[in-house]
Parts: structure tokens; C-alpha cells; sequence
DNA sequence: ATTATCTTTTAGGCATACCAAAATTAATAA
DNA sequence: TTATTAATTTTGGTATGCCTAAAAGATAAT
């Protein structure tokens, strides 16, 4: 198989198995890749030999260990030059994706990690998608302000940056306590507000709020 | 054809055909692609088909304009990826070559020009190859010292930056007068010497003399 | 001019990666 | 449980882009 028919294949099992964590329907891929749902039975198959996914007929396919490592790994590079294209050489964030989509099969670890580092390793992309590291790991213990997350994801409060009587009983009013847990469900790209439930409740908090809100990702 | 077959096929023949000079042979073509000649002769035959060659069967090929042009755009992003990871990314010269190879195909002139923009446009590689602007020409009438040359090929003098007299009997000595044409024949990496041929005559210069030497291409 | 050599082309094959249509299997509803 | 519907797999087919081996054509040497 042709390695950028495997990275496809790969990526598209990764992102719609939400983290490895559900299993992925024929159906599924063959409409996410616009092929025919035959064309995927068969190179489910071949990347079941080659031990990149677990493949059960009629049943469905998740990702293998070295399956979810390459396509982690694409999903790096996917995101770094995302982020380069934004912040280095001034694209718009919406014109970045087909560019990305090209340059992530380029498979030069030393690129890659030269291009981060310039940007100082940078977690997040230009969309709020957090970004692997060399090792496939995804930063889950830095402290950062809500704001900075700007991702769908469970965080843990740690703290708060604007320590006024105000800010905290808003915070207070609302459950927003350190050491609480809360989940970010969507990311308003308008205002950059964020919907967040936190103890079975919906909330929604503004960009300002979100800002003085330290927590790390859980 | 695949888009990426088609550019690796009239890669080759425009490198092999200098700057479309000459005809090339299938031999020449399948030695340089490590492919079975057969095979060359079957894609020559669709390329000629798609107008990117003109192929007349046991005689050769040669590129037609569009074959040649978009020949030219592959080897301005090779050469733009080669200056980018040398000067931006730190690259040794003599590892960029592999990752520009792939990095060529990525055709998105936004990026391309960007990357170029941001290294002010230059005009030949770390491997002293002019790179042809996003119109596809080369410059040639740029006035550029013969050390920034650091490229095989014809030059013209056309004057100096050092005007001590001594400078300049040095160079009447050896014929490097005002108007006089030149041919570098080889850069020497290793102290950046130029041994070039003027009037017939072979002549070493130093990087120092050559530094002080102001040249267009011709 | 004829033979020997070297190059190119033809002919037939193979693997990849897709497709459409038919057959099977699984899921859902009556 | 059976009928209906939906998803999956099988079967057979296509285009691409490479291959080897044999045939044809061009080139060079005697």
C-alpha cells in the first residue's frame, strides 16, 4: 500500500474514532474519504495485515497501537504546519487546511521539530486543536488560562489570575471553584466565548472571564 | 497520470535537457529515474499526449512550453524549500536535497512566494542554482558580486567595489577587465574559490578578489 | 553492405486503489 | 418470528504505472 492511502486511511479512523475511544463503521469512512464503501472493506483488510488496525467484519475497526501512533503523528505534523502557516507566514486560519492536508505527509521528524520549536512548541493550533508532541504525548499538566485552551475538553480549575471579591463571587456563584471539573463543549469563534458545563449545569462564559480562569487539561 | 509522475517525468527531462537546450534520450531519462526504459517510453507517450512533450519515437524528447513551464514552477520550489531549510531552519546544505523533493510537489503559489518573500527573494540555492521567480524567469541582469554568483556559468564584468590600484593591476594581469566575459567553471566549497575561465585562460580567484568583482549573468 | 551492438518499442503481466452491481449479513420493525 | 431495511462484503471490472522478455529499429565497425 501506497503510504499516503495508509496516512489517510489512518487519520480518518483516528479522527472520527474520537481518540481510539469508539469503534469506526465502514460507513463512516467511506463517506468521510468519498469512497465507495467496497474500496473500504478491502484497504481495511490489507491494514489489518499490516497490523495498523484491529479489523472485524461486519463489525467495525479501531486503530492498533502502532496504528494511533502514526496517525498521531500526522496529526503533529497536520497541526504544526497549520499553526507555522498561520503564525509564521501570515495565512488566514480558514485557508490553512488543504495546504496542511499536502504538507503532513512530508515525513521528516527533524522538520517538524525544528518548525515547533521555532514557534516555541506550541500545544494548540490555530483552530484550538491541541497539538501531540514528538512523542505522540498530548499536554495535559500545563497550567493555562481557559482562554489560551480554546478546545472542546475536560479541564480541571487550578486558579485564578484576577483575585478581586467581584470576579470571585461570580465564579463562586456558578460553581467555578478550584479543583472543580468542567467541560468546554463548544468554542464561540465570533466573541470567543465558550459553552462550558460544570456540575451538570450550562454556562456560558465570555472571553474575559475565560482569560482569568487557570486550569490545566484533564 | 498522477499529477506527482507527471512532474517527476518533466522534472527530469528539463534537468537532463539543459534548460531545454537538448533532446533527451529514454536511456538518459530511465537511468536517471532507476525505471525500466519501456516504461519511459510509455509515459513519454501520454505526456506527449497531454501536450507537456514533444516525443518522436526513437529519436527523443523535449519539453513543450508548458512542459517546460511548469518544469521551471517544480524547480522554483525545490530550490525556495532548499533555501528555506538551509538559511530559516538551520539545515545543512547537503541534507536539504531529499526534503525538498517531496516538499516540491506541494503546489500552492501563496506559500511558495511567501517563503521566498521572507528570505528577500533570492536568487540562487545553497547549492549555487539560480532560482527563476514566480513569472518562471532568471535573473540575469542583476548586478551581483561574483562571490554571491557561487554558480557555474557565464558572467560579464562590470565593474569593481575595490578601486585600489593594486586591485586593479591584479586584475588587468589576468585579462578581468570592464566588459570582459567570463565562464565559472567550478565553486570550491571549502574556501569559496572560483576557478574560471577568461579569454581561455584558466585563473584561480580567491573569494576576497571575487567579492570585489560586480557581475551580471549572461 | 553486412554484421554486430546498442537503443527503443511492443506485447503481455502484475499490484495498487479505486469503482458498480449483486449477494450476503446484520439490524429494525411489524 | 418474520419481513423489511440498511450495512457490509463479494465479485468482477477499470486505469495507472511499473515490470520482463522479445521484436524492431538505429548506429557503428569491419
Amino acid at each position: 500500500m501506497r503510504s499516503e492511502t495508509i496516512e489517510n486511511y489512518l487519520k480518518t479512523i483516528y479522527n472520527l474514532s474520537s481518540d481510539n475511544t469508539r469503534v469506526v463503521t465502514n460507513q463512516q469512512l467511506a463517506s468521510k474519504l468519498n469512497f465507495n464503501p467496497a474500496s473500504v472493506t478491502e484497504a481495511l483488510r490489507k491494514l489489518h495485515e499490516l497490523k495498523y488496525v484491529v479489523y472485524e467484519k461486519s463489525y467495525g475497526t479501531r486503530l492498533t497501537a502502532s496504528g494511533a501512533r502514526m496517525a498521531i503523528d500526522i496529526v503533529r505534523r497536520h497541526r504544526i504546519w497549520e499553526t507555522y502557516l498561520v503564525k509564521e507566514l501570515g495565512f488566514g486560519w480558514d485557508e490553512v487546511h488543504e495546504i496542511a492536508e499536502e504538507l503532513e505527509h512530508v515525513k521528516n521528524d527533524k522538520l517538524i521539530n525544528k518548525l515547533a520549536e521555532l514557534m516555541g512548541n506550541p500545544v494548540y493550533d490555530p483552530h484550538g486543536d491541541p497539538i501531540p508532541d514528538a512523542k505522540g504525548k498530548f499536554q495535559k499538566d500545563k497550567l493555562i488560562t481557559l482562554f489560551e485552551a480554546r478546545a472542546k475538553g475536560s479541564y480541571r480549575i487550578m486558579g485564578t489570575s484576577d483575585h478581586s471579591v467581584v470576579f470571585l463571587k461570580y465564579l463562586e456563584k456558578h460553581g467555578l471553584i478550584i479543583g472543580a471539573s468542567i467541560h468546554v463543549k463548544t468554542v464561540e469563534e465570533v466573541d470567543g466565548s465558550l459553552l462550558i458545563t460544570c456540575q451538570k449545569k450550562e454556562i456560558v462564559i465570555s472571553q474575559k472571564v475565560a482569560s482569568n480562569i487557570i486550569c490545566k487539561e484533564t
